[in-house]
DNA sequence: ACAAAAATACCCTGATCGCGGTATAGATTA
DNA sequence: TAATCTATACCGCGATCAGGGTATTTTTGT
């Protein structure tokens, strides 16, 4: 059974490491152990380990976790981690930069996501931030992150349609039939009809299934 | 005419506030100014001020932006800013952590998003940061984002769709008709029809337009 | 007051779709 | 080996859709 996350004797936050290169582990181990408050006892090579470990009572506050891993991955392994301990916070700690791994690690639930570029000041208060409740990125990846975060909600073209159009649109995009909008909205099956021509002209589509996709893709309802 | 973004004459970076509250605006701008590479000579009370500033030539690299402000909000001025002078970096730096506005204020544009409870050290350290190109975000602001954004993507339901289910899927939502998707995919219509009456059942919809609809709601694609 | 835009309604035709079947071959798994 | 899953293919019917028209009334903007 689980005993939850606690403190270690020396009042110290317990720190662990998932980093399959034997060099770097140990050289960020030490710069752990070297912070101020914060101790690192457990390190290992593969998630499987750490995770091995963490059923064997060795359950850490901070897990600062790589990304490419013999067996699983780290991204893999989050969800793996938050099961066995949903208390710990996890930190990517990887020289990967791309929007995929970025947007998979926050996605399974990461707090933070540094890269090893970042200094080892930095890295110490980044840790505590995160113990703090916060979140941490380095500047590069905040960057990224934000721009992923508004390209998701910019290009609100627009088709200039009546609000009418958009209506049905709406009703379109909810599953609707043109016979039941036009029950829906007390009018014949025909206006519907000529309303949906205007929509597809507008949007420069061919049939409800693109109006749907592309009401949907571009977030226009 | 504008003359674009060039640091002033001792090589340090124009940081431009705008903050309505006096007290607050002179601490910050005192604060910057203290701060070794940072300069402010231009700190306004609302954005339509700062925004007749920028046009008779007073661009600044990095804007420090609060949100409520008499007359424009800082949300609207971002889109302003942004077409005045497309080069100065935003960072909003106000006492609002709500989701609406972070989540605005990102969507605009906005390169920054700091709590004014930030320490002196770290918002001249965000300042530097997002003049190097990253983003800056006070920890409680990014668990935030990253809430967010997880939010955004979490319930991957799993509807046990086949390989081919989810190839034909993919079609669909592109927009492909089960004629083209069977031209493409060199099979007979009769088996696209097959495997679609398949997706139904297993997704519980009637309609292309239903199957389209909850495959980009649900982000099953 | 007049022009433009928006909303309404109708018709026809060929294409497509939804759904009820049935059936076979190959792969996977129990 | 038997059972299940996956992918393949076929048929027919009634419903729906797309696109080509035309046309009237109401609302809006100037």
């Amino acid at each position: 059974m689980m005993t939850g996350i606690t403190e270690n004797s020396s009042g110290e936050i317990n720190v662990m490491i998932v980093e399959d290169d034997d060099i770097f582990r140990e050289s960020i181990q030490e710069l752990i152990n070297e912070c101020e408050g914060l101790s690192c006892r457990h390190a290992y090579e593969t998630c499987e380990a750490a995770i091995a470990a963490i059923k064997k009572d060795a359950v850490p506050e901070i897990l600062l976790l790589d990304i490419e891993l013999p067996g699983m991955s780290g991204i893999e392994g989050i969800a793996h981690f938050k099961q066995l301990s949903p208390a710990s916070r996890i930190i990517i700690l990887t020289v990967f930069d791309d929007n995929d791994n970025i947007f998979n690690a926050i996605c399974q639930g990461a707090a933070g996501y540094l890269l090893k570029s970042a200094s080892s000041e930095n890295i110490c208060r980044y840790v505590n931030d995160v113990m703090r409740g916060g979140a941490a990125m380095t500047p590069h990846i905040a960057a990224k992150v934000l721009t992923m975060f508004s390209q998701y909600s910019q290009p609100k073209k627009e088709y200039g349609l009546t609000p009418r159009e958009k209506e049905i649109l709406q009703h379109l995009v909810n599953g609707m039939s043109k016979k039941h909008i036009a029950d829906h909205l007390c009018i014949s099956l025909y206006t519907v009809d000529t309303h949906l021509k205007n929509i597809y002209a507008k949007l420069h589509v061919h049939s409800q299934i693109d109006v749907v996709a592309k009401a949907l893709k571009e977030r226009l309802i």
